[in-house]
DNA sequence: TTTGTAAATTAAAAACATTCTATTTTACTA
DNA sequence: TAGTAAAATAGAATGTTTTTAATTTACAAA
């Protein structure tokens, strides 16, 4: 599916190059919602000569132009996603363990789209929601 | 009420500090949820010695104490609460400017935590929900 | 009230993810 | 195939937060 590929990145104006095509066919694979730099250790064993700065700058080149998705957390440490299928992210664990998982099911979404748009007059976009739950601390 | 004070931290196992208490006064009167530097520049103008490092040290105390909230944002910068009463937070804006508003209603925090609880099996309480809501961009 | 000591503050350096800058390399157009 | 704009690279810089090591302070005990 190649060609697939260099279709999209021609249709958004991107010419197609090793680097984009590893990391966007990785991000499609996995349902793992990597970050930046797990995507760079899983990429760099076949491209030794990729570079972080190059996962950074593709991933938000990628991002910008709709073709994935950027899922903050707690941590300090974005996650990517391609799957571009409307669902919510639900952000868990601690700093050192960031757990997401992926809510598709249509009426808990709306639910809380509508909740939030009733309340505060916001035109909310499902991909925009996150609902982000810290582990609870000892007092 | 610094009597009040001096109880609460006897309390806790903390000794009472000027800068303690400076960060702890300010973060009850306040209902900015302000940031550590925030927080450093007000409390700096009354109290020139103190150090960001004070002020990260103080939040974190307070934090493991349950005395204060820590909220985290997409924008990997900390806000602190020191609101207990359970309410949820509502994250929005982008990374240059953060707004956070405060969801009371008891129904929409209730309505969350059963869709989340029964969908995940996850026992979470009230103060570590975060509903993250990104702006949308532009494509 | 004074003293002793653990706890807290401070200044500075380090850590960390991310962004930026300047140079080299590459993809695509003509 | 050559020319050029875009992209990749290496490394420095950034901004928030954490850590370290030295100094100062709060407060319990005498
Ligand atoms: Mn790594
Ligand atoms: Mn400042
Ligand atoms: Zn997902
Ligand atoms: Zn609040």
């Amino acid at each position: 599916m190649e060609k697939d590929l260099k279709k999209l990145f021609t249709e958004k104006g991107l010419k197609m190059t090793i680097q984009r095509v590893a990391i966007l066919e990785y991000l499609m694979k996995t349902k793992t919602h990597p970050s930046a730099d797990m995507i760079y250790e899983h990429i760099s064993k076949k491209y030794p000569t990729i570079t972080l700065s190059t996962v950074y700058n593709t991933l938000e080149t990628l991002v910008n132009k709709g073709i994935i998705k950027k899922i903050p957390t707690f941590a300090g440490i974005s996650r990517y996603d391609a799957d571009l299928e409307p669902h919510v992210h639900l952000v868990m664990g601690d700093d050192k363990n960031v757990k997401i998982k992926d809510i598709y099911d249509k009426e808990i979404i709306q639910q809380i789209r509508t909740e939030v748009a009733n309340k505060f007059n916001l035109d909310v976009d499902d991909n925009n929601i996150y609902l982000i739950i810290e582990e609870k601390r000892q007092q």
